[in-house]
DNA sequence: CTCTAAAGTGGACGCCGTCTACATAAACTA
DNA sequence: TAGTTTATGTAGACGGCGTCCACTTTAGAG
């Protein structure tokens, strides 16, 4: 599971490639412990590098925290556009909106399922939300606030959302898959099957969807 | 701003009341930094005493933690229970229990809005749901979930929830509040204003009444 | 072939949580 | 009242963390 540059001492005074090294370092860590065991002298150990030699690459603690940050964000990105490639658009462009919409919330929920360290990772530090950092970025080139926004945008185009309604409408919807997530993973519903919370999710987004589009 | 206890040097080699004391200052913390301001060292210097006092009342610091916990979830229990002291029973049921869910959502909110830290705190670690701990409880005896549920249970007496749909109810509005306090609190909202928050909430409860109660 | 500037090292500081051993005082007991 | 027990607080140490400063190494430009 060690990187080869750690276990192998490096030859070269120099490193090469250490800002990245790091960045994948506390990828790990932030994958096994979540965001408060993103540490830099761990990261620097990893790397086969004294802990100093961090500071040639980052500003400090919190600036490779971000960076991690934004790896994370990434891969969510990555999980959700998975999810969304299942639907397909068919004859019925309404049905094609409510059936992204849904794989959006689902593609959250399983990467937060799945990944919670990186999940809990993503969301440990505010990120900006009209970021267009291409760090930020998966293959499609989105976060995944751009990806909920855009099949927002597709269920106002079939008319299942008025104007007024769609204005802000992703950080309603973003608020409850969120909300859940944090909640099984972070908070009072720790305990709980994982099988269990995704099933609620499903309800959930279903819950979102009605109740964007009511009235 | 200090405590009593804090400023002037006490006399007595036994303080008297430590525990409180380290909770007491552990709740100054938590309101200013959230929990991970919240350290045992200096909860015992501002209580005037030494660090290790501190093991004679709780095992370590997530205990102490633990213990700020527990006071902040108490507050927000009460701040809901002030929310919904607001809408009294008119005529119609239906009505009353719908404001009452927007009750609880819109006092959650404006909790995690006016004590950002107390409540980010108050769900750094998770305590379990169905605790009937006193020490969580607020003046009605109920903690924030047992709340909702009581006006989940007034949805469904007044005939706008059914029984298929009450079950489990509590997680998917809680998840959709819940959301929304933290994307603006330590979330990619946290720059947003908090009026705007609010506004967001209040669409957020329609959202969720109507999202719950349909169909 | 030099010289410079980027990259990595070493040591120190203050913070944190926590362990072990010791001191004090209050409460019980004889 | 005197003696003992036990709860409570103290002292000092350890390792881990982030970070600062001064020093060394080396790649590459001139």
């Amino acid at each position: 599971m060690k990187r080869e540059v750690s276990i192998e001492k490096r030859k070269t005074f120099r490193h090469g490639d250490l800002s990245n090294a790091l960045v994948m370092a506390g990828l790990d860590m932030a994958r096994a412990g979540g965001p408060n065991a993103v540490t830099l002298r761990e990261a620097t150990r990893q790397a086969g590098v004294s802990p100093n030699a961090a500071y040639r690459h980052f500003a400090g603690q919190a600036e490779l925290l971000g960076a991690v940050r934004s790896a994370c964000l990434s891969r969510l990105a990555a999980a959700i556009e998975d999810e969304m490639k299942k639907c397909r658009p068919g004859r019925d462009p309404q049905t094609f909106a409510r059936k992204s919409l849904r794989a959006v919330g689902i593609g959250y929920l399983g990467f937060a399922m799945k990944e919670p360290g990186m999940f809990r990772t993503a969301f440990s530090v505010p990120p900006l939300v009209q970021s267009t950092d291409p760090a930020n970025t998966a293959a499609m080139e989105m976060n995944p606030f751009q990806l909920l926004s855009l099949v927002l945008d597709r269920m106002q185009e079939s008319g299942l959302l008025g104007k007024k309604l769609r204005q802000n409408a992703e950080y309603l919807a973003w608020s409850a898959v969120h909300g859940l997530a944090l909640l099984a993973l972070e908070g009072p519903l720790h305990t709980m099957p994982r099988e269990l919370v995704l099933e609620l999710g499903e309800r959930l987004v279903v819950m979102v969807e009605r109740g964007l589009s009511e009235l």
